[in-house]
RNA sequence: GCCCACGUAGCUCAGUGGUGGAGCACUUCCUUGGUAAGGAAGAGGCCGCCGGUUCAAUCCCGGCCGUGGGCUCCA
């Protein structure tokens, strides 16, 4: 029989050759490094035996189908491990994730540090005692029986529930799991993992069934992988905003003033300040127009906006003199108003409402996290009402101006569009034309996206903006929505060029989302050493001794009026400790005076990445770093 | 909201059923020193809050609040 590879080339082998003889055939390492296999399309263990041509790839760690299965295999040799040590443990699921593997179980104590390191130390066992993965196909009823007999009622109700007449099971020595597959040939390739922690996790992910215990691990096919893996997830710790941000004297968030409430110290809220500067100049020039809207509205109105019915549970209210108001968890209802208070012709639109609105929205106390989960955030909300035939241009504004901020922040990027969810409300032919005016949107402006079927609102499809930061996670941020039921609601209209009423689309988006969300993603993304144009403190002025005091006062009375943010350290101490200190605030700028520079005019200039970059003029350095200390210009471009 | 862990000085963290500690930061004094920590002294705590056990609780138990890792939900 006839075996083709992914290269075009084939060759003959006899029938029943299995995939682990075929890659022996062609190589030694090729044998060694594969993991499983594709055949014809489908994944298979490298023990199946080939009985008709086929088209054969091996997958290895590199191909993303083998980490999945190499991470799969790992969290069925844990749960080996973790079955030999507490025999009356029930498995739940344990599939492959981002970076490694969970498996979900249900035990009656409950597992901790410690455990983790039993568990462990058995998984080193199982891996050293390299027991094959074998696979058995059983009818439903024989899996069902055979899964009863060993008290594992999860396993049960997922056979139950699915649809062939047939499961496969897998084994490893005493351990049996029901598994689609493939698996890695046997548990010694697993070698290099970590149990990293464990958390609750709902049956089925359902918040009314039974919680879990999931134990989540990474596992890697080299131990060098494993170790930049750890190494990576103790960079991030070190970015953790709520670290810097405190480090930094950005913000603080405290049990007495309430939790997910966020206090802006002076630094934190200069830096917030310029990105807002930034946001409205930016939101002028594409002509929005500025508008705010109250914290508090009343509660007929909520009604009315849809808010008392699907968002309650998420807001605050409060009453004054018998009338009940709730504060806003979104702004759009303001917008509505503003829109309503005047007749509008097709000659006024679009009209792009912008705010700097802060919200408040009751999240569940388990879900808060620093700035990028809270209470109370300001998002750069825009609500843009437009006429149908203005809805392609509008949206691809949007994306324009998501793309030019992406690149103010040196973010990357990706967009996704999420169509129709199963509850939702709007016709047919409203959601067909919404979610292709978005795709046609991206489409013109050569965007590649991906779609998420049935994530989109309820009230319409969206674009998500999804950024990388700079080690690689993702966020979301920029979102553009299309909504039909807002301008329904409050019957928007405008009078077309045909003298009748017509119903205006509304768009709602934000570029940045919430700026305090924004803020700890930017933090995390430059690990706290914010561009010079958002440093707090641009230039830090450090003196050798008492003597410089008076020409360090003139410097940095010269450079603010050349408008930069500078700081001076007169103290009497000595240089280094003054240099830490500054390193430590991540300054981008230090400037060390003594006497040879009071006497020359000049600066003994050290930057944050370069360290000491030597002696210049005063009027030099002004000349050399102006440039930085302003946000990047974006260059005006033609609508 | 749910599961698990945690809560000691501004920060990072030791610690014990009977009198609370360290380092950094802070204050004062000495030191005037050229590119990541000079020296000395001092001040600083309802040991998260409430209740229980105990002769005695920061420590043991319970409840609450908060934080962290997740789940569910989301900007």
């Amino acid at each position: 029989m006839k075996i083709t590879f992914p290269d075009g080339s084939s060759r003959d082998y006899e029938a029943g050759t299995t995939l682990a003889q075929v890659a022996e055939s062609i190589g030694r390492n090729l044998a060694k490094a594969s993991l499983a296999a594709e055949v014809d399309g489908s994944l298979k263990d490298m023990s199946t035996p080939l009985d008709q041509a086929s088209q054969v790839r091996f997958l290895t760690f590199n191909d993303e189908e083998g980490v999945d299965i190499f991470r799969h295999s790992s969290s069925h040799v844990m749960a080996q491990a973790v079955k030999r040590l507490y025999p009356n443990v029930k498995l739940a699921i344990g599939p492959p994730i981002q970076d490694g593997f969970y498996y979900d179980i249900d035990l009656p104590e409950s597992i901790n540090e410690e455990d983790l390191k039993r568990i462990e130390k058995e998984m080193d066992r199982i891996v050293a005692e390299k027991i094959p993965f074998t696979r058995e196909v059983l009818s439903r009823k024989e899996g069902i029986k055979l899964f009863e007999e060993l008290g594992e009622e999860y396993k049960v109700e997922l056979i139950r529930e699915i649809e062939d007449d047939t499961v496969s099971v897998y084994r490893q020595g005493d351990f049996v799991d029901m598994c689609r597959g493939p698996h890695v040939p046997d548990t010694g390739y697993v070698k290099s993992f970590k149990l990293l922690h464990t958390a609750g996790a709902y049956w089925r992910g359902d918040e009314h069934k039974k919680m879990l215990q999931r134990l989540y691990g990474t596992s890697w096919v080299d131990k060098k992988d494993l170790k930049a893996y750890l190494e990576r997830l103790e960079e991030a710790r070190k970015r953790d905003h709520r670290k810097l941000g405190r480090e930094l004297e950005l913000f603080s968030i405290e049990e007495e003033a309430g939790p997910g409430l966020v206090i802006y110290h002076p630094k934190g809220a200069l830096v917030r300040t310029l990105i807002e500067d930034l946001e409205k100049k930016e939101h002028f020039r594409r002509g929005y127009q500025i508008v705010m809207g109250p914290q508090l509205l009343k509660v007929d109105l909520w009604k009315k906006s849809g808010h008392w019915d699907h968002y309650r549970e998420n807001m605050y209210f409060t009453e004054v003199e018998g009338a009940q108001y709730g504060l806003k968890p979104m702004n759009c209802v303001a917008h509505m108003l503003i829109y309503k208070s005047s007749i509008r012709s097709y000659r006024d639109l679009p009209l792009r409402y912008f705010e700097l609105g802060t919200v408040h929205r009751h999240e569940k106390s388990g879900v808060l996290h620093g700035l990028l989960r809270v209470r109370g955030f300001t998002q750069d909300d825009a609500h843009i009402l437009c006429t149908p035939e203005q809805l392609n241009s509008e949206i691809r504004g949007v994306i324009n101006f998501v793309r030019d901020m992406m690149g103010v922040f040196d973010f990357e990027y990706v967009m996704e569009i999420s169509t129709r969810p199963e509850k939702s409300i709007g016709s047919e032919e409203d959601w067909e034309r919404a979610t292709k005016a978005l795709m046609e949107a991206l489409d013109d402006e050569g965007i590649s996206y991906k779609i998420n079927e049935g994530d989109g609102a309820f009230y319409g499809p969206k674009i998500d903006v999804i950024l990388k930061d700079a080690i690689g996670r993702m966020w979301q941020c920029a979102t553009v929505q299309c909504d039909f039921a807002l301008p329904e609601r409050f019957e928007l209209e405008f009078v077309g060029a045909d003298g009748e009423r017509h119903r205006p689309i509304m768009l709602h988006r934000v570029i940045l989302g919430s700026i305090d969300r924004f803020l700890g993603v930017l933090i995390e993304h430059f690990a706290g050493a914010f561009p010079a144009w958002l440093s707090p403190v641009q230039v830090k002025i450090l003196t050798i001794t008492d003597r410089s005091a008076t020409y360090a006062r003139s410097v940095a009375g010269r450079l603010r009026k050349e408008g930069f943010r500078v700081e001076s350290d007169l103290r009497n101490e000595k240089i280094g400790y003054k240099i830490r200190e500054a390193r430590l605030e991540k300054v981008p700028y230090m400037l060390i005076l003594g006497d040879q520079e009071a006497d020359t005019g000049t600066v003994a200039l050290r930057d944050r990445e370069d360290g000491d970059r030597g002696t210049v003029s005063l009027e030099d350095f002004v000349e050399l770093v102006r440039d930085l200390m302003s946000p990047p210009a974006i260059p005006y471009k033609e609508e």
